[in-house]
DNA sequence: GCTAATGTTAATGTTTGGTTAATGTTGCTT
DNA sequence: AAGCAACATTAACCAAACATTAACATTAGC
């Protein structure tokens, strides 16, 4: 199997030599910053099947950065190494998507058995085409990477990170359901009665977009989802 | 949403209890075992989406009831909590196929953010879809996905999601018996004379769809249940 | 003919969704 | 630091969809 590549943001120089060499000895291809801002540079340059981010770090923290590459990447995972050992830090690190967290100072093996564990989750995984980001929608071209939406060739309206996630997920179900809980929990990161809520809102501002092709429309599915149905 | 179902296996009383309380103040439908037999039968007969397991426990240990959970189901998450720190017990977890593990005394919202997280991953995985949802009944075609009913390809009605199941298991008996207790006990998850009175109401309403083809038909089979008859 | 089970319709109760506006939040600009 | 702009969440209110219960009629089976 070809080594799996490990981003590792970590500040203390020592630390992070010791740790990307342990990786190495493993069998990982480590790719060493030794910051938030150099982190960030290497993640949009390269593609990483795990990043090991230290929270605490100058200029940028751990945080921040782990914001900045789910921008980029909503699939690749996450582990946090932080000192403290606070829970605020601990619940912040899952709101931002972690897939795990560990307190320094750890046990190497651990991290080890936590890695392969997440690195093996990842490839069980079907992923549904994540890199597509361009969809027609009846009269509608949807550039989700450029969040644009344009009607008919006309000048494109700007979407927010939401309505643009939203409306990505309902054409990569197209004329069939999605998920009330999909939605919620890709890209809410959680299902409750408010996010719930939150989508809502969402869907009306997407039906206000797409009221301008009478073939386009969202229609509920009762206590499921919604289906994005076009009408040829 | 569906509440998330949780058992729960701990043989302290006390904290077990407390436990419980808090993941059902947080909307989890949560079953109780004090021990790992118990634990065991109740993980049997009902299907969880997740499990929790005290390591420490008489007569059969945590790693023991998850290593029998695995061989019954290679896919439920199961978290650990136990008071030992020990790496070796760590390491054991996981090999068992632990997705988490917890160190007890451990904060309950750091709890709730791994249920959370464990569950949201499992929601995104693809699910081995062994699930019909399209069915043929006389002139009609059924959609149980999308919960509609065409009659001879015309535009569909929608079903609400009990006409829908309760037909749907009726088309998965076609012109055998479908017993009563089985819709009660799947459907409505209950049967007493109330639920069992408002299947037949919902009978009543399927009667109306399907009435538009006359070799379509709903017979009763006094005190055993319904037959979805269909003359060819 | 009597009783329990079923058929049917309507009323009542509950949950979910649609929509608009107010309120928070965050990062950026001046 | 104050204020702005963009976005997201929460609140509030209403409507629609759905489910249950009630009430009364009918039927099966003894």
């Amino acid at each position: 199997m070809e080594a799996k590549k490990i981003l590792l943001v970590e500040d203390d120089p020592n630390f992070g030599a010791i740790l990307k060499d342990y990786l190495i000895i493993n069998d990982f291809d480590v790719t060493l910053a030794k910051n938030g801002m150099e982190g960030f540079e290497k993640f949009k340059k390269d593609t990483f099947d795990l990043c090991i981010l230290d929270v605490m770090m100058p200029y940028k923290d751990g945080y921040t950065l782990a914001r900045e590459i789910r921008e980029k990447n909503q699939e690749v995972p996450i582990i946090f190494l932080t000192a403290k050992t606070l829970k605020e830090d601990v619940l912040k690190g899952y709101k931002v998507g972690a897939d795990d967290y560990l307190n320094k100072p750890f046990d190497s093996e651990v991290l080890l058995m936590k890695i392969k564990a997440i690195i093996q989750r990842k490839a069980t995984e079907v992923k549904p085409d994540n890199n597509k980001f361009e969809f027609i929608i009846g009269s509608f071209h949807l550039n989700s990477k450029l969040r644009f939406l344009s009607f008919n060739g006309q000048e494109p309206v700007k979407l927010s990170p939401k309505e643009c996630e939203l409306l990505k997920m309902l054409a990569l179900h197209e004329n069939d359901l999605m998920p009330r809980e999909l939605a919620l929990t890709k890209i809410w990161r959680d299902d409750n009665y408010f996010t719930s809520r939150s989508m809502d809102v969402y869907i009306a501002k997407l039906r206000k977009y797409l009221k301008q092709d009478e073939n386009v429309e969202i229609l509920n599915i009762h206590g499921e989802g919604f289906r994005l149905v076009i009408k040829k």
